[in-house]
RNA sequence: GGGGAUGUAGCUCAAUGGUAGAGCAUCGCCCUUUUAAGGCGGUGGUUGAAGGUUCGAGCCCUUCCAUCCUCACCA
């Protein structure tokens, strides 16, 4: 990208001629009268040649960035993009001038133009503007990548030469969605999709709320975080791994059904569905249980399907997919049954163990002290591959989260002895949704009790110092609240992201973040 | 972090260790209903960076940078 590139030289060159012809190339207002869209899709062929004399005299304006250029010597016909498609415009000299046409000369692909014209129909049948005049609005420096779309007989669409690179595409998405119509399309149903949440949400009374990004305990998932720091107070600051504890202190104030749409941070590594910021959308809901978020998290996903393509079926990546409600709903003990044939209720925490060296099934030894935790990697290396349609898999061993509220059948004495039996799990209200082999979210019936809380939150603790990276650090002011009471509460954490990327067809989850993080370059 | 692959003109891609090329874009000329417009003729390169082997390196070796895939980690 040196700046003495011939292209962009020829380019300041032009600009400089513009100038001299008295022409601001950069100019600060434009009235548009209509899209492209609007154009081509309310457009009707004239009857004979009075009505199209007559026709001549409905003006319209539009405005776009030029995207091919076909010179014919005094006439030119062009391309020009705007927010709804594009439109071709036909350019006489005879019907602009002669300076206009000499400043027509001097435009390239990328500019920004707008044009007043009559709609008609070319000999070759494409709705067109005939241009009275034009006006330059941004003169484009950098030269675009040069894509040329083919329109076969059939309409089918074929792109030549496609702008590919998947870094530069990353890296300058600005260019990547002048060019690339199908990465439009992607941000606009990603947009849908959110307005779909909002409004399932919004229907039951949900009320949107926000919350700090800047936390100085971190809390509420199992994530390494990333670490800043105040200068003023000169305290150490973390980037929110997530906003389950605040969500839970509002509905402890009386809010009793809040959600937000909130972007979590998580340093760790970088792949197909991780990104280090990512979006989640978590709501709360005083009163319900979490049979009433399997409930809910159906609903929302198969309206937000049902907003961008009409149906509940998709198709990602060749697999085909159901969103249907009802969905599959079934134990994690019950899925690890079904897949191994192993009643792991029934086993001991060493036989299951055993099973998993005996099938080499991989098995991270610092999980060995705990049986409930060698029940979730069981099933997270067994079953996970073969949920693929959807599917709500509960109640999870008590040592994954130290924030869900175990099952009601326990009395409190078995809650309470927990710790002595070894080979006693105690299950909480714990639901995962997959879809696609990916946990699409986690939701609770949450943990109201603040004594159990409190050892919960200290059995993390003791876990951090026992060497496990990723466990949860004890929050008093958290506890504080649950100590004042909250209502029998149920919520739900859902990831946007890759629920985008089921809806849209994306492989990566670059593909669904505007600017997704990539190293600088140095 | 481990393994595999890629990086050549603005874009998309070629090039047995032996003169770096094509299409599009760009520039000049022709062309007043073209549409991947067309015709004729040009310009454009530190082959990701730095070393090394060789008479000679885009190609072989080393290191580095970036990206992709994959594994590990990870809601």
């Amino acid at each position: 990208m040196n700046e003495q590139n011939e292209l962009i030289k020829r380019r300041l060159e032009e600009l400089d001629e513009i100038k001299k012809l008295g022409v601001n190339p950069y100019p600060h207002r434009y009235d548009v009268t209509h899209k492209s869209a609007d154009i081509i899709g309310s457009y009707t062929d004239p009857a004979d040649e009075a009505e199209a004399e007559i026709r001549k005299q409905f003006i319209v304006s539009v405005a776009g960035r030029i995207s091919a250029i076909r010179r014919m010597g005094k006439a030119t016909f062009c391309h020009i993009k705007d927010d709804t498609g594009r439109i071709q415009l036909y350019i006489k000299r005879d019907d602009v001038g002669e300076i206009s046409y000499k400043i027509l000369k001097l435009l390239d692909i990328g500019d920004i133009i707008g044009v007043k014209g009559y709609p008609f129909r070319t000999r070759t049948g494409e709705i067109s503007v005939h241009c009275n005049s034009f006006e330059l609005l941004t003169k484009s420096i950098q030269p675009l990548p040069v894509v040329k779309e083919e329109i076969t007989e059939t309409g089918e669409k074929i792109v030549h030469d496609a702008f590919a690179d998947v870094e530069l595409r990353y890296r300058q998405r600005y260019i990547d969605l002048i060019v690339n119509e199908n990465v439009r399309e992607t941000f606009i149903n990603r947009s849908k999709i959110i307005k779909s949440i909002k409004n399932t949400l919004e229907k039951y009374d949900f009320f949107e709320v926000e919350t700090p990004t800047l936390q100085s305990v971190y809390g509420g998932a199992n994530a390494r975080p990333f670490v800043t720091h105040h200068n003023a107070l000169d305290i150490p600051l973390y980037l929110r791994i997530s906003n389950e504890l605040f969500l839970k202190r509002l509905v402890v104030g009386g809010f009793n059904r809040v959600y937000e749409f909130v972007k979590d941070f998580r340093n760790e590594g970088i792949d197909r569905t991780h990104n280090p910021e990512f979006t989640q959308v978590e709501w709360y809901q005083a009163y319900g249980d979490y049979t009433d978020s399997m409930n809910l998290v159906e609903e929302v996903v198969e309206t937000a399907c049902l907003a961008i393509h009409g149906t509940t079926k998709i198709n990602y990546q060749g697999t085909e997919i159901d969103l249907k409600r009802p969905w599959k709903r079934i134990r994690m003990v019950d899925a690890i049954k079904e897949k191994t044939g192993l009643d792991v209720l029934n086993t001991t925490k060493d036989n299951i163990i055993l099973y998993m060296k005996q099938n080499n099934i991989e098995f991270d030894t610092k999980l060995a002290h705990s049986k409930g935790l060698v029940i979730a990697s069981l099933f997270e290396e067994t079953c996970e591959e073969d949920l693929i349609q959807p599917a709500f898999v509960f109640d999870h061993p008590i040592e994954t989260t130290p924030l869900c509220k175990p099952l009601r059948e326990y009395s409190s004495e078995q809650i309470e002895n927990m710790k002595n039996d070894t080979e006693q799990v105690i299950y909480v209200e714990r639901f995962e949704p997959y879809i696609n082999k990916w946990e699409l979210g986690n939701s609770y019936t949450e943990l109201n009790d603040p004594i159990l809380q409190r050892r919960l939150f200290e059995q993390q603790e003791e876990r951090g110092r026992g060497g496990e990276e990723e466990t949860h650090p004890f929050d008093d002011d958290f506890v504080r609240a649950i100590e004042v009471g909250m209502p029998p509460t149920t919520g739900v954490g859902l990831g946007v992201d890759r629920l985008v990327m089921l809806l849209t067809n994306s492989v990566n989850i670059r593909d669904v973040l505007l600017f997704p993080l990539m190293k600088p370059l140095t």
